[in-house]
DNA sequence: CGGATTTGACCGGCGC
DNA sequence: GCGCCGGTCAAATCCG
C-alpha cells in the first residue's frame, strides 16, 4: 500500500473538544501508532529517522500546524488510542477499525448528551459543531498517501507562516463527508500532516476489490 | 467527453 | 466595525 520511501512516524491525535497548550501524540513504551500501522517505538521503520526515547510521549503543536483553526476550541482537546484497546494490523494496513471506535466512542465525538455535548453546548453560540477529527503525522515523499479511500480534492490554501500550500479533499463516495486536509510541515518538509474529519460510511476502494478476501468482521468497523 | 484538479472569489468566525 | 484568515465553492482548465 505505501511505498518504502514513505517512513511512518508514530505521531497522530484526536481531536474534538478544547486543546490543551501542549498536543499528544499517541505512543505507548512499547507500541507506537499510526493509521499505517503499529511499530515498536524502539525500532522506528526508518533508521534514516531514528525516534528518541520519550520523544513522543507528548510534543508541542508543530508549527505548520499552527492555523486559526487549531487556536480555536472547536477542535480543541484531543484523545489517545489505549494501547490495550487496539490491534496491531496486519500487514501495516490501516487500522480503520480501531481508529473508527476511537472515533465513535463517547471519549471521541459521539456523546450528544455527554460532557462533550455540554461543553458544545457551552459555546455552540460562536462555533458549529466539528465532525470528530485525528490527525498525525508521516515522513513521506508524497503528500497524498494512499489510504485506501478514493478522495477528491475540492481545494487549496496557502496557511500564513508556512511555504507550503493546505490541500482539501473529500471522499468520493456517495453520502460519506469525509474530509481530510493535507499540509507540510513548515519547519520539516519531509513531515506531512494529514487531518481526518468525519467517519467513513462504507470500506475502503481497496478493500471492496478483495473482498472476497477479507474477513467479514473487518468490513463492519470502518468509518 | 466526463471526471478530476486548479484557483480566485466568497463566506463566516475570530481578534483587536 | 473592520480586517485577517481558514475553509469552501464553483467556473475554468486539465487530462486520460
Amino acid at each position: 500500500m505505501f511505498s518504502t520511501s514513505q517512513t511512518m512516524l508514530n505521531q497522530g491525535l484526536f481531536e474534538d473538544q478544547e486543546m490543551p497548550s501542549q498536543m499528544g501524540f499517541y505512543s505507548s513504551p512499547n507500541w507506537s501508532f499510526s493509521p499505517f500501522g503499529f511499530h515498536q517505538s524502539s525500532r522506528p521503520l526508518n533508521n534514516n529517522h531514528p525516534t528518541s526515547p520519550g520523544e513522543n510521549d507528548t510534543c508541542h503543536l508543530p508549527e505548520g500546524l499552527s492555523s486559526r483553526a487549531l487556536k480555536h476550541k472547536d477542535i480543541a482537546s484531543f484523545g489517545e488510542f489505549e494501547s490495550s484497546s487496539v490491534q496491531r494490523s496486519a500487514n501495516n494496513l490501516w487500522p480503520w477499525r480501531e481508529v473508527n471506535e476511537c472515533l465513535g466512542s463517547k471519549r471521541y465525538g459521539e456523546d450528544p448528551l455527554g460532557v462533550a455535548a455540554m461543553k458544545m453546548k457551552k459555546v455552540k453560540a460562536r462555533r458549529k459543531v466539528r465532525e470528530p477529527r485525528f490527525c498525525f503525522k508521516t515522513m513521506s515523499d508524497v503528500d497524498v498517501l494512499d489510504d485506501g479511500y478514493k478522495w477528491r480534492k475540492y481545494g487549496q490554501k496557502v496557511v500564513k507562516n508556512t511555504q507550503h500550500p493546505r490541500s482539501y479533499y473529500r471522499c468520493t463516495q456517495d453520502n460519506c463527508r469525509v474530509k481530510k486536509r493535507v499540509e507540510r510541515l513548515a519547519e520539516d518538509p519531509r513531515m506531512v500532516i494529514t487531518t481526518y474529519e468525519g467517519r467513513h460510511v462504507h470500506s475502503p476502494s481497496h478493500d471492496l476489490d478483495q473482498s472476497s478476501q477479507a474477513p467479514p468482521q473487518i468490513n463492519n468497523f470502518f468509518w
